[in-house]
Parts: C-alpha cells; sequence; structure tokens
DNA sequence: ATAATTAAATAAACCGGTTTCGAAGGAAGT
DNA sequence: ACTTCCTTCGAAACCGGTTTATTTAATTAT
C-alpha cells in the first residue's frame, strides 16, 4: 500500500505539505501543490480511511444497528434509503453483527461499539419499547444517533417514524366508508410503538365514527403470517364476526390464506386492510396503508447528518398514504 | 472515550503491559494482571479497534460490494447468510455504498476502497462478466475476496456459486417427467454467469431427452417481472405454442401473470417451472428449482474465512433441488 | 557472595495520517 | 539597508493502539 510518506519521499517535501494538499488546505505554493498532486495520481494514491479516522475523530462511516433487519421485508426498504442517502455524502455503512463477546470483561452494547469503530453516526432500528434500557449510554452520549419507529430523544439523538395513529384512523374511515361497521384488529408485537400507536388510531377512529367496539375482535401476536392466518381462523368461529380487519400487510396475508382455506373469499366475504406496503402485499393486490419505507431511510440518514452538524434535531413524522387494491369492497 | 494511556496511568502501569494485558501476552505477572483488568472493567474499557487496525493491519471487518443487493430478492438473503457466519466469528460487515468521487484524482476503486478502509476481506456479488475489468487490480493484490456467481479465481480470490447447470437439467428432466415436449425458456441477464449457465444446462438436458429445441421459444431480458410477461404475452401469440415454460422465478411470476390474464391458467393451460425460490415465489406455490440463498451467504462467507487464514481456496459449488408447488402439471 | 539466568516491566519506535508552531526566505515599507 | 510582514514549508507532537528491544528485579547456579 502507498502512504504519505512514499509520496512524501518522492515529491521531496514533508509529509505536512502532502498533508495540506490531499485536504486542499492553503499554505502550499502553487508548483509544490501541482508536484505533489501529480505523484499522488502517478502512484494511484488515496489516504488511508482508518489512520485518518484515528487523528480526525471523523470516519465517514455510519453504524447502523438492527436485529433481523435483513430478513424483514420492510426493514430492507429503509436500508435502500439509507443507503440512498449516505452514498451520496460520501458515508459507508457498516453493519454491526451479534456478536456475543465471551471475554466480555465490559459492559461492551451500542455506544461501545460505536465508540469503538469511530462511527460519525448511528441508525438504530428495529427495537421496541422493551428495548430501552439497552440504549441508556448510548443516549447519554456524545454519538449522534437516529431511531427508527422509536420515540427516542436526546442531546444527539432523535427519531423518525410514520403517521402510524392517522395511518391505522385512515383505515378505519376508509372501511367505515365502504359500508363497513364490524372492523377487527389484528396487531404485532406489543411492546413495539408502532403496534400501539396504530391500536390507538384504531380506537380513536372508531370512537369518532361511533362504530361497535368488540374486545373479541382484537388481536395480538407478531408480525407474521402466522399471527394472521390464527387469528382470522379465531375470527371465522366467532358467533357475531366482523366484515372487515386491519392488520398489518403480512398479517393481512396471512388472515386471507384462513379466508380461502375456509371456502370464502376476499373481498366478498370479508374486506381486508393491510398497513406497511411491503412489496410482497402489492402480489395479493392487498388494500392497504402504505408507509413510504424508502422515505423513513432518507429521513433517518438527512437528520443524522444533521444532527452530526450540530443543525436540527426535530423529529419527522411521515404521512402515511391509502392505496386501493382488491382486498376491500361496500357492503 | 476511555483510552489505553487513560488504563495504565489508573493502574500504574505502562500501555505496553497494558496492551499485553489485552492481548493475553505472556510477561506480564499474574497479580498486575489482575489489577490491570480490574481498572478495564471499572472503567467499561475495550480497545479501539481503529487504532488497533492501524498498527495490526487487521480490522475484524469484511467489506460487502453489491450494487443493487438491498433491492434484490435474491441477494438480500445471501447477505443474511453472511451475516451469521461472519457475525459469529466476530466481524462486522462494510457495506460499501456507490458514492462517486468527484475529486477522483486516481482510479479509485474495489482495492483501494478496500485498501482504505483496511477490511480483512470482501464479498463481491452481484456482478456480471460485464465487470470482469474493473477487479483486475483487486484479483492481482492481496486482498482476500470472494465473489458470488462469478468464476474468478487468484491468489487470493475464489467463488461461490450454486449448480446453474444442473439445476437447469433438472428443471427440463422434470418437465418432461410430466410429459412436456416443447419447452420454452426466459432468461434473465446475458452477461452474467448465471443466466449462461442455466442455459446451457437447459440446451444439454433439451438434447440429452431429445427433445424439440424451438429458437422462438427462447427470450432473454433481465431479471424482472416485465421480462416475464411480455415474454410470455408473446409466446400466446405463437402459431406453435410450448406447453410448459422454465424462467427464474421473479420471471416466472410475470409470465404467469400475463397468462392468467389471457383467461387462462397455471397449470391447467401452461406448466411453470421457476429458478431460485426467493420468498415472493413462494406465495404463488412456484414450483421451482431452488438455489439455497443463506447456504450461499455461509459457504462465501466461511471460503473467506479460509483464504484469510491461508487454509483453502477451492471454489464451491451448492447443489439446486426440486421444489414442487403447484404451478406444473402432467400432460 | 557473585555470576548467570529468567521473568516482569517499560521505553521507544511504529502504523498512516492531521495539526500546531516555528523557521526560512522573499517582498514590501521606510 | 533594515525592519516588518507574508507566504511557504517542515519538524514534531499527536491520535490509540502494537511490538521490539532493553532495563530492572528476582531467582537460581556456582
Amino acid at each position: 500500500m502507498v502512504t504519505i510518506n512514499d509520496i512524501a519521499k518522492k515529491a521531496k517535501v514533508s509529509k505536512s505539505t502532502v498533508s495540506k494538499v490531499i485536504n486542499n488546505y492553503s499554505g502550499v505554493g502553487d508548483d509544490t501543490k501541482e508536484k505533489v498532486l501529480k505523484i499522488m495520481k502517478e502512484n494511484n494514491y488515496w489516504p488511508n480511511s482508518v489512520a485518518r479516522s484515528l487523528s480526525t475523530k471523523k470516519s465517514y462511516t455510519i453504524g447502523i444497528f438492527g436485529p433481523q433487519i435483513l430478513n424483514n421485508f420492510f426493514f430492507r426498504e429503509v436500508f435502500e434509503g439509507i443507503e440512498a442517502v449516505m452514498g451520496d455524502k460520501g458515508y459507508d455503512l457498516l453493519y454491526f453483527t451479534n456478536k456475543q463477546w465471551d471475554e466480555s470483561w465490559v459492559d461492551y452494547s451500542y455506544k461501545e461499539k460505536c465508540e469503538n469503530r469511530n462511527v460519525d453516526g448511528v441508525i438504530m432500528m428495529g427495537y421496541g419499547k422493551v428495548n430501552i434500557a439497552q440504549f441508556d449510554r448510548l443516549l447519554k452520549s456524545d454519538i449522534p444517533s437516529v431511531f427508527i419507529d422509536l420515540d427516542l430523544v436526546g442531546s444527539n439523538t432523535s427519531y423518525v417514524t410514520s403517521d402510524n395513529t392517522g395511518g391505522a384512523r385512515k383505515a378505519v374511515e376508509y372501511l367505515a366508508e365502504l359500508g363497513h361497521k364490524k372492523i377487527a384488529m389484528i396487531r404485532g408485537l406489543n411492546g413495539f410503538k408502532v403496534s400501539t400507536d396504530r391500536f390507538v388510531g384504531f380506537q380513536q377512529a372508531i370512537k369518532a365514527l361511533n362504530l361497535p367496539y368488540n374486545s373479541e375482535w382484537m388481536f395480538d401476536g407478531d408480525y407474521s403470517m402466522e399471527t394472521g392466518y390464527q387469528s382470522m381462523k379465531r375470527i371465522l368461529n366467532l358467533d357475531e364476526k366482523p366484515t372487515a380487519v386491519f392488520a398489518e400487510d403480512l398479517i393481512a396475508i396471512g388472515a386471507i390464506k384462513a379466508i380461502r382455506q375456509a371456502g370464502l373469499n376476499v373481498p366478498g366475504d370479508y374486506s381486508i386492510i393491510g398497513f406497511d406496503s411491503i412489496e410482497i402485499g402489492r402480489h395479493y393486490h392487498l388494500t392497504t396503508i402504505a408507509q413510504d419505507q424508502i422515505g423513513l431511510g432518507e429521513a433517518a440518514s438527512k437528520l443524522l447528518l444533521n444532527i452530526i452538524n450540530k443543525k436540527s434535531f426535530s423529529p419527522i413524522i411521515l404521512p402515511t398514504r391509502l392505496i386501493i387494491g382488491e382486498t376491500c369492497r361496500k357492503v
């Protein structure tokens, strides 16, 4: 590997001078500068980021923490948005794996991992309220961080999320417009902010529209097709059945499977409205409340860059949007 | 951030001694070692990876290059396999974004980016024959690298891929078993090794089984539903129509759409067999030749670790497997 | 008691950069 | 001709670690 010393030697100048040229600082004569640039080019030289990071504390690297985000339809798209913005600004992404340190003589967690790698900032996704305690040291540190879908704020922390409450209201309002009164909801994991927010929105709309609320129509589980499938089977056995179901996309697909398996059809017998708009849902022509996943990633990135540059810290709430597919009908 | 110097000062020893304790080297007395460990723990100290990497040239970071791999169903799962193995071995993953360097006074490419970040090795995916020239310097360098689905070998380079030729043969053989004779193939991008391999396998099987080969039944495009959709529409207009179609999953789904749109059905009118077994295909109950995506990622990781440790360089070819869904029937 | 051996600890150089500060040299001012 | 003021440049310290070579101290051998 060719280093700054090699360049300095070949150009017969000191390494300080080369450094000044690299960083385009003043204090270097035009002809010297030209000579150094020429030698750099000839030797295909690029300053080593690691060494640079050691002295500047800036690495042009953004850390990403997120358990299971790679096998998650939703976060995968968020990741895409992050890549677009961060790549554009010259940052690479360091994806922290979940190695368990056996020799863990210290409490080695998010904050330490970030300091350890000198990341300029970190994006956290896929975490719920249950995990909050783990973030304590990170929040108190001066590491710029942005959470996705978890409303944490701090001196160097902020978050982005979708308008989950409003989105859920929108879903109920749409179903009500179509004439539905009895609406079931199957929720994802309880410990996650998005779930509770959507539940709140659901209840707000039910109340505002004076629709019946029946606790037998409320289910929760995890964000899986299985949850949708099992919950729907129970719905199909109820005495008083709802006519429509609101659930996150993957859950909604599970519910559709259960309905079809029972020899019924969507939207003939049940109207189903999803939430998220993940790609798979599109294949089912799911009517859904869409979030802007890529937009979430982009917003998180821009917000993080703002925090890094000490500009703005305000949380960002992105709007949702109704996408009309083929799984809801007028009754 | 607490540094080795802080620890040395508090423990009243030199930093060399602390370093030896960190690395569990000999030459430190038991009581000294214990004292230092205690202070490290009290101060929640963990040695900085960046500084460490600067002197050792080892970063415990694996680079990942791959254009568009985040919005690709296939590579996303490969990524998952990589994370599992690399995480387990204590490596983090550096995902290189595609920033264009305006000030690009040098030919700053794969090799340079790797050297620049001191990655211990790199996994390259999503590249085709067309890109080979760009890898020249990387291959000649001493950076351990593993390509996925591109058969490059070098002193520090190897590759993993699926048995695409065999898999394609398997697809044709299965269709033949079901009684199909006229088989069409819709291929993905021409410049990619996997496409040509599958085409070769297809032709081998056609010949071996003495089936008719008709160039009108051969199509190519990209790996998109649109390609499948458009190609299938053309098939539907042929005078002499095939009875079965072989295509990568996403393409196959596009083909199914075209068939259904024409008022026909699968497998009633056409049998469709896919290749890949991406998650979306499962929702269509696609009969397909499955690759083991996660296995590819795992194999690539293990191979890369072997190269890093100067153990083994042999390319790895993973077997494929027929998954019988509901899109093929006997004729 | 002295020399030789061994173990423990440290000083110093190094990794490849950045940054501060002072020296050298030329131009301008008087 | 002498001071003053820039501009250009390089020496040296620094970032937080590792590693080599050497010193110091304790142990064993003679």
